[in-house]
RNA sequence: GCUCCGGUGGUGUAGUCCGGUUAAGCAUUUCGCCCUCUCAAGGCGACGAUCCCGGGUUCAAAUCCCGGCCGGAGCACCA
């Protein structure tokens, strides 16, 4: 309610507002935090589809951004050719837009190169660090031993060596610039690592101009420091690099920012790594990098997720070192929260049986598309018969009765055809439709009756009736809904990953969007993914 | 192997730095009840943790100290 900010939209203001509630989950205070004059940044290198664990870093360094009215910079760390594709600065920059990330300066790693660069020489020229031209396999066999080479020395060629180096006189693998640590420190990540490599590869945005890249340890720092960042937040795995990064900072005489860690946001059984995910996308077994089954945030979005719903959850976590992964239910029950009041609900009846109706004049329905919010009506005609899900057909018995939620209440009359009808094959589909190709599992149904009898019986809402959705002969639309599951069971790939049930739909279903969400009522929340399918999203 | 970091109910966390005022708050899950023409949302409630173990310091420890156990990370010319 406040009166402040007058030039900013209400709208956005509002949007604001919500993201920052404080009733909502919320980081705890910034160590060391001026208002106004905190710098985070989040630094992705664009190697790859922004998944969840970015989700969890850009959120974190926005939310302390904006706590302290700071800025964030989105800082593309592109510093191996051989890694980037331009394909994949766009993807983080969707990711982010869609996640409601919204940064105050976007730049890249490689625009500063020259810069890197000349830091690069000013350490060497100071002793601070020396071109080495040993072997991978060798300097691998002193690191480990604790033992400095040759190179290391004082000796003559030093600049030569610079000027050969920087120069572009050297090839792949001939020589590095490594830092001058100590080759016997317990913390291995001090003993002489790699500031810069030789790569003659083509790099999205400097193609191969530039083949002198500085690594992560070194541009990190430097571009941290650089950039204004005061608060520079990173993954665990990093820690043992914090005394590097100190380390460079105070040998150039650089400012240091603050570096804090937190522990990797990761789901069971549904892995983050490229190692695992690159090929079943390549083989075709997913459907993309947008697959359901996927971590990613292209997936999440596809699934039905809502950035709010991410917020929330990735903020639920707090800041935290201990390595755990969360349940998946937990995002679910967020999402689940927010998206309740806007889905429409619609009727789904899977693996549908016939029920004939005795004794009832056809009717016009008309449903209600949200229990008690507004969000309108659909009308549909019933003649005298309806689809119900085999479920709900099972153990029903002569003399049952159920409601035909905002239809009408039905007594069964004879579910003969239960006895009669096959108790064959359940993976015969007893209905006219057909699987699309590639589909992993069939529903499995045991036998189900081809046609129930029943007759009217009334109109009166009893509390205490079994409710049913229904579809109406005539109106139905056979429509299927893929239920993901876990990828991985382990460290192998689950072949059930993907469900897919069958069914009928009110034909109402087809006219709604790509993406819309919804409610298919006794069933789950779904994502509407084509004009017959969707995907569940929870239950 | 060496070094570093973690270890609170089924799960995720708050609290731990500045020891007592909560023998442990919140969320999720599960289960009840209420509401309800959904197995959703909403409301209420319940189950559920001797705070990894063992010592020590103290009038008092989840919180401090020591030892152990378990888990994770790093030891790349990846980030």
């Amino acid at each position: 309610m406040a009166d402040l900010a007058p030039e900013q939209g209400s709208k956005e203001k509002e949007k604001e507002k919500e993201r920052h509630d404080a009733s909502q989950p919320h980081l705890p205070p910034l160590e060391g935090a001026v208002g106004g004059q905190v710098v985070t940044r989040f630094p992705p290198e664009p190697n790859g589809y922004p998944h969840i664990g970015h989700a969890k870093a850009a959120i974190i360094d926005e939310e302390y951004a904006r706590m302290y009215s700071g800025r964030l910079v989105l800082r593309f760390d592109d510093t191996n050719p051989l890694k980037e594709r331009a394909e994949y600065y766009d993807a983080i920059r969707e990711g982010l837009e869609w996640l409601g990330v919204k940064p105050d300066l976007e730049k890249n790693t490689s625009d500063d190169i020259s810069l890197l660069h000349s830091y690069g020489r000013k350490l060497i020229e100071a002793g601070g660090a020396y071109v080495c031209t040993c072997s991978t396999d060798r300097i691998h066999d002193l690191r480990g031993k604790g033992l400095p080479c040759e190179c290391r020395s004082e000796s003559a060629d030093i600049l030569e060596r610079t000027d050969k180096i920087f120069g572009g006189s050297y090839r792949q693998n001939e020589a590095i610039i490594r830092f001058k640590g100590d080759m016997s420190d317990p913390n291995t990540a001090m003993r002489d690592p790699t500031l810069f490599r030789i790569i003659e590869g083509n790099h999205p945005l400097l193609g191969d101009k530039v083949t002198l890249w500085p690594t992560y340890d070194f541009a990190a720092p430097i571009e941290d420091s650089h950039d204004g960042v005061t608060h520079a937040m990173r993954t665990k795995e990093y820690e043992l690099r914090n005394e590097l990064y100190f380390a460079i900072l105070d040998r150039l005489q650089l400012r240091k920012p603050r570096l804090l860690e937190f522990s990797r946001l990761e789901f069971d059984g549904l892995p983050v790594s490229k190692r695992k995910i690159t090929p079943l996308v390549q083989e075709g077994i997913l459907s993309g990098w947008d697959d359901p089954r996927l971590p990613t945030l292209a997936a999440l979005r596809r699934r039905g997720f809502v950035p709010q719903a991410i917020r929330r959850f990735v903020l639920s976590l707090g800041l935290t070192l201990a390595d755990t992964k969360p349940p998946f239910e937990t995002l679910e029950a967020f999402n689940r929260k927010i998206i309740d009041p806007l889905c429409m609900r619609l009727y789904f009846v899977p693996d549908p049986v016939e029920v004939k109706v005795l004794n009832v004049t056809p009717a016009k329905a008309v449903l209600k598309n949200h229990p008690v919010l507004d969000l309108g009506s659909r009308t549909v005609g019933v003649y005298d018969s309806v689809y119900i899900s085999g479920k709900d057909a099972e153990g029903l018995k002569a003399g049952d009765v159920l409601r035909l939620m905002e239809l009408y209440n039905i007594r069964i009359s004879s579910t003969a055809d239960l006895k009669s009808g096959s108790k064959s094959d359940p993976d015969s589909s007893e209905s006219a439709y057909s699987p699309e190709k590639h589909e992993p599992r069939e529903q499995k149904t045991a036998s189900a009756p081809s046609v129930i009898v029943a007759e009217y019986a009334g109109n009166e809402v009893v509390q205490s009736m079994p409710k049913v959705q229904w579809v109406a002969k005539g109106d139905e639309v056979p429509f299927k809904v893929l239920v993901p599951k876990e990828l991985y069971v382990g460290e192998e790939y689950n072949k059930n990953s993907l469900e897919v049930i069958q069914g009928f739909a009110e034909s109402f279903i087809s006219t709604l969007k790509r993406g819309t969400e919804i409610q298919l009522v006794r069933f789950g929340f779904c994502s509407i993914d084509s004009s017959n399918s969707a995907i569940l999203t929870h239950r």
